[in-house]
DNA sequence: AGCACGCCGACT
DNA sequence: GTCGGCGTGCTC
């Protein structure tokens, strides 16, 4: 037998693999993708996942041998472990920040370290305070925690002590290593085996309890339940306990029948999942022509295009073509993974599609615990689960047979993660990995990134239009409104004003969309100008009124409302600007009559905080719904017919080479909220410049006026598509180090890639964070001239030298590749 | 990342 | 004199 080696990935933020020895009796079990658990360092024990085995000992030093293997079946599949590379590299991140987010944490096994008394401790071996303390404490319950050891001690560093304790022989440390999924168990009863065999068993078991009657009942419902009479078989399955109980059979005789030996208790193992049987319904639906053409142009484009853009203007009926393509896919035997930006939108398609794909749907969402996560995860190792519907972490999921993935509202910048990293683009990054399944990818979006409609219009990638909406529904009538010449009535124009109060009047129902939660985006003294900033961040605290109290949208800090101004002591504090709550506030003041809900990410926060929001809202309890970014996604309701948008002008104001791209998409996307069936929406933008060439495109619903507009600027000032934008943060909480380090390193790549190349280093708008001074630098590639791979290895390299400087080695530098 | 080791100032 | 603060370097 030959000794083998396998160097695995940990789940650090390292970059290098780490090979260890494989204890021989494992050689044939370790494959890659296999998670292990490892010694690294002296204390710690880690779930590491083997990328590699081989027969190369480290010539340098030692391996460690793996301490156990989790996996018979690989957790990871080949394709995902490539997948996964290639997110690293292409993102600039270590694997280990792959493997942290790919992974639930259920899949991940926590160790940590219990300090235990030594049974051969010598008791006159003497023992300072802290350790007597400890001992005394370790006597009464056998194990304890590092961290219980130092809440114990009031200390925070316990090492000391333990390590002394060690010395003295009295205590023993070992790693517990625990599996944290847990499976669901549901207990059930059933009767026991000598009663159930046969008919005349079960005969004679009634015989005997005539004399006891709630016994008696409690069988014979149970059998009513679990006809046993016509099947044996049929008990072994059993039955929950709550289906036997109610008002009138008590617990009591039921514990009795257990105790009896006439019924059994037994666990089960059940999904957390929906384990209701759903009937499969075929979709009653038909797709209308111009939907069938669509449908019928994306199959043959698929012949030839491997990605394919499906722009379609909001409320065409897209929804329905993907069902379509699903069931085609899914019928030669392949998976679909159906990505969606943000769990809002999750709820109302997902009662759609379970109706058709029943228990072969899977969702996949943030507010999913992480037992749930890993039911879905082993659901597709399975084969179970067929089709996922999930956010952008779904294309971690371990498939092994997609047959195409769809990427709806393509132009959302939530498929792009920001923090932490691996800072990806899960748009972009399921074009790879439908690649390496040789799947289709199927975009769909009413406002398209400019980018796709790039790639879609030139011919690179597949284009379908739908330009009508879907049955004899009509595109809404937008109107401006100047907030400069139209009388206000706090934040409502009377036009706006006007139009909310006739909605309600024709019992129907409107939405009004400010992007920006909390009360009001700042306080200020009316005496003295003071306006209450965050400690760590360069921001002013936005009022939250409901909560009464300042907080920091940026680290979170947050503090009580002061009653007086904390710099001249006037008692005179008024809020400046408006948010969510400020607007649910005023329409209540102005329409006392009509019933207002909010929708943000206070609203929102727990695990059915949407869906409840939601219900209510299509249930027509509510009349008007308040919210910020959420209500302009992809919710239907029939209706509404009216759409407010307040404070378009900060977007439009927004310096960023994206923001008519932005304005434009988020004014669409809202507007298309308004107006379903046969009834025309109203929208209605309230602004101070109602002349903004922008809103003429959103007026006409004009997307190839924009696009035209904006690709031509981004031709010129060469911006994506013409070329690829990679931003470098770098953080110091010494803001004259932050920019030396910034400038450093940024006349360093300038004088590798040319000065035209490199933007910066400047100040972005919020420049300081928790602390952290912040910088920017924006480095351009073109995508023909330049070895993209090759700058990006030299970028590394160049913050790895920033860092081995001594005046830059606690200078963080962040990269963002495709920065949004 | 997180832990050990080492060096320096504030206290029993 | 030691405790514990943080800077530096290493983990197969």
């Amino acid at each position: 037998m030959i000794t083998l080696f396998t160097d695995v990935i940990l789940p650090l933020p390292l970059p290098n693999l780490y090979t260890y020895r494989i204890p021989l009796e494992l050689n044939e079990y370790v494959k890659p993708g296999c998670r292990v658990i490892v010694q690294f360092g002296k204390k710690r024990v880690l779930t590491a996942i083997v990328a590699k085995v081989h027969e190369n000992p480290p010539k340098l030093y030692e391996a460690k041998s793996i301490l156990s293997l989790l996996d018979e079946v690989p957790a990871l599949n080949a394709t995902q472990l490539s997948f996964f590379q290639w997110i690293s590299e292409y993102y600039m991140c270590h694997q280990g920040e792959v493997i942290n987010a790919a992974l639930p944490s259920g899949l991940k096994i926590s160790s940590e370290s219990r300090i235990q008394l030594n049974p051969g401790f010598n008791n006159e071996t003497p023992l300072n305070e802290k350790e007597a303390l400890l001992m005394q404490e370790l006597r009464t319950r056998d194990t304890m925690t590092y961290s219980d050891a130092a809440v114990i001690l009031q200390v925070k560093s316990i090492y000391l002590v333990i390590s002394s304790l060690i010395k003295k022989e009295a205590v023993i440390i070992f790693e517990e290593i625990k599996e944290k999924y847990k499976p669901k168990i549901l207990k059930k009863i059933r009767l026991s085996e000598k009663y159930a065999r046969d008919n005349t068993s079960l005969e004679y078991l009634v015989s005997t309890l005539e004399s006891k009657p709630k016994q008696l009942d409690h069988v014979l419902k149970y059998l009513a339940e679990v006809p046993v009479f016509q099947n044996n078989e049929l008990n072994d399955a059993g039955l929950t306990k709550s289906k036997l109980l109610d008002e009138e059979a008590s617990e009591g005789s039921l514990k009795t029948l257990i105790k009896n030996g006439i019924f059994e208790e037994f666990e089960i193992i059940v999904s957390r999942l929906d384990d209701k049987e759903h009937s499969i319904v075929i979709p009653n639906y038909k797709l209308s022509e111009n939907q069938n053409t669509a449908k019928e142009q994306i199959i043959d484009l698929f012949r030839t295009k491997d990605i394919v853009l499906l722009h379609g203007v909001t409320g065409s009926g897209k929804t329905e073509i993907y069902i379509d393509l699903i069931q085609q896919v899914l019928s030669n035997g392949s998976q679909v993974l159906y990505l969606l930006p943000e769990i809002a939108l999750t709820t109302q398609i997902v009662f759609r599609l379970r109706k058709i794909f029943g228990n072969k749907l899977g969702i996949y969402h943030s507010k999913y615990s992480d037992n749930e996560r890993v039911e879905v995860w082993k659901g597709i190792q399975s084969g179970d689960l067929q089709v996922i519907v999930g956010v952008r972490s779904s294309i971690f999921l371990p498939f092994d047979n997609l047959g195409l993935i769809i990427v709806d509202e393509e132009h959302e910048t939530s498929y792009k993660q920001y923090d932490p990293a691996p800072r990806y683009n899960a748009r972009d990054a399921a074009m790879v990995l439908a690649l390496k399944h040789h799947a289709k990818v199927l975009l769909g979006s009413a406002t398209p990134s400019i980018e796709t409609y790039y790639n879609a219009s030139n011919g690179k990638w597949g284009l379908v239009r739908l330009d009508k909406r879907f049955g004899s529904a009509q595109m809404p009538e937008i109107l401006l409104v100047d907030t400069k010449k139209d009388f206000p009535k706090g934040e409502f124009t009377a036009t706006l004003f006007n139009e909310l109060e006739a909605t309600l009047e024709r019992k129907e129902q409107a939405i009004l969309f400010q992007n920006r939660r909390g009360y009001a985006p700042y306080l200020s003294c009316e005496d003295c100008g003071y306006v209450p900033q965050c400690k760590s961040c360069d921001v002013s605290l936005t009022y939250h009124m409901f909560k009464q109290e300042l907080s920091c949208h940026y680290c979170g800090h947050h503090e009580r409302v002061p009653t007086s101004c904390p710099a001249c002591g006037s008692s005179k504090i008024k809020t400046v600007g408006f948010g969510t709550e400020k607007l649910e506030e005023d329409v209540q003041i102005i329409l006392p009559q009509a019933r207002v809900q909010r929708m943000d990410l206070d609203t929102t926060r727990s695990k059915n905080g949407y869906q409840k929001i939601i219900n209510s809202f299509e249930n027509e309890e509510v009349d008007i719904l308040v919210g910020t970014q959420m209500v302009t996604k992809g919710l239907d309701f029939d209706k509404v017919s009216l759409v407010g948008v307040f404070d378009i002008d900060r977007m439009i104001h927004f310096p960023d080479f994206r923001s008519n791209e932005r304005v434009f998409q988020v004014a669409t996307q809202v507007s298309g909220r308004a107006g379903r069936k046969d009834k025309k929406g109203k929208v209605i933008i309230q602004t101070s410049q109602p002349h903004h060439l922008i809103f003429e495109k959103i007026i006409q619903n004009d997307y190839l006026g924009l696009y035209n507009q904006e690709i031509a600027e981004r031709e010129k000032y060469n911006y994506p598509p013409f070329c690829r934008l990679i931003k470098l943060v770098i953080k110091n909480e010494d803001k004259t180090l932050a920019d030396k380090a910034s400038v450093a390193l940024a006349n360093k790549l300038k004088s590798k890639l040319g000065t035209k190349r490199v933007l910066g280093p400047e100040p972005p708008v919020i420049d300081k964070i928790r602390n952290q001074y912040l910088r920017d630098i924006y480095i351009k590639l073109e995508k023909d001239k330049v070895d993209i791979v090759k700058v990006k290895k030299m970028i590394t390299e160049e913050i790895t030298f920033l860092n081995t400087l001594k005046e830059f080695r606690n200078v963080f530098v962040m990269t963002d590749v495709d920065t949004l």
